[in-house]
DNA sequence: AAATCGGGGAT
DNA sequence: ATCCCAGATTT
């Protein structure tokens, strides 16, 4: 859940997963699309989908019991270099570097590295893993919360920093102009329409999106295709519609405004999805932008 | 190597 | 408005 996501956006999703599923047995038992609702809003859907296959994995293939060494945890789903070795390093003192998001600018002002971290990357973790001592978990815990505090993103507190007289960023009189960034490309637009449509007695009609890509097996309401132009409307079935403004949501990637369209139709000209009560939305897998396409529309 | 993949908190 | 978060996987 903490892969680029901060602590306290994890919070409650943490409390209720454990809670939900205490054991890795209980998340291989439980159905994946029990674990996307409960996911749902916390975004990078693909995490919840490798933790349900990294439980299944840790249960069929390694009887219940996690690998201990961080070669053994990187092999399973969703664990990749980070993952593994901090587990390994808190978990069972494996000797091995840990390198996060903290640790790339900790490094990179460390080293006043000159290109961006991508291009250094195993440089600094060799460097790192030279320093990694005994007590490895409490090492790499340390040294993540030096860069959450010490050297922050945009604050470098280099008069109690630890880490002096050695770092070359803090000699360079300017540190935070490090990590040197890449040339980030500018976010496009993409346009679209959304279809909230209710029947007779408001129930709300919803499907699933493909099981690949953005917001993979999420759960929508119709919309148009998404392209850089806004295409004409076209609206799913003949009814009254009605148009509810605009929805603007900033993806990583891209930026999104949907033209929000709502009226009530005949439910039998729909085939491929679900009618939800209202009081049902709580519970389905709505990533985000679809919880702001209801509410704009007058649901929720 | 570069692109894809969410959402929100801090500044 | 911008940055970036206890990154991994696919292309």
């Amino acid at each position: 859940m903490l892969q680029q996501t901060t602590v306290a956006a994890v919070r409650n999703y943490f409390l209720r997963f454990t809670a939900l599923w205490p054991t890795v047995h209980d998340l291989a038992a439980a159905p994946l699309d029990a674990l996307l609702r409960e996911w749902a809003g916390l975004g990078y859907y693909a995490r919840a989908r490798n933790l349900h296959a990294c439980a299944q994995a840790v249960v069929e293939q390694h009887g219940g019991v996690f690998p201990n060494t961080s070669a053994g945890l990187q092999t399973l789903p969703g664990i990749g270099a980070y993952t593994s070795a901090a587990i390994a390093a808190i978990c069972f003192d494996e000797e091995i570097a840990v390198l996060d998001g903290n640790l790339d600018r900790v490094l990179a002002r460390y080293y006043a590295l000159p290109v961006p971290v991508r291009e250094a990357k195993e440089e600094l973790r060799a460097a790192l893993q030279l320093s990694v001592p005994k007590r490895s978990g409490d090492f790499a815990q340390a040294m993540m919360d030096l860069g959450a505090t010490i050297c922050a993103p945009r604050t470098a507190s280099c008069l109690i920093c630890p880490l002096q007289p050695d770092c070359l960023g803090t000699r360079t009189g300017n540190p935070t102009m490090f990590p040197i960034k890449p040339v980030k490309a500018e976010r496009p637009t993409r346009r679209g329409h959304a279809f909230v449509m209710t029947d007779a007695s408001g129930d709300v009609y919803l499907q699933s999106r493909p099981g690949k890509g953005l917001l993979a097996g999420m759960t929508e309401v119709p919309t148009s295709e998404w392209s850089a132009e806004p295409g004409a409307v076209m609206h799913p079935v003949a009814a009254e519609w009605r148009h509810r403004g605009q929805v603007v949501h900033i993806f990583t990637h891209f930026r999104l405004e949907l033209e929000i369209w709502s009226a009530e139709v005949m439910p039998d000209e729909l085939e491929n999805g679900w009618w939800a009560p209202a009081s049902a939305l709580k519970g389905e897998a709505l990533p985000t932008l679809f919880r702001k396409v209801l509410a704009q529309a007058g649901l929720e």
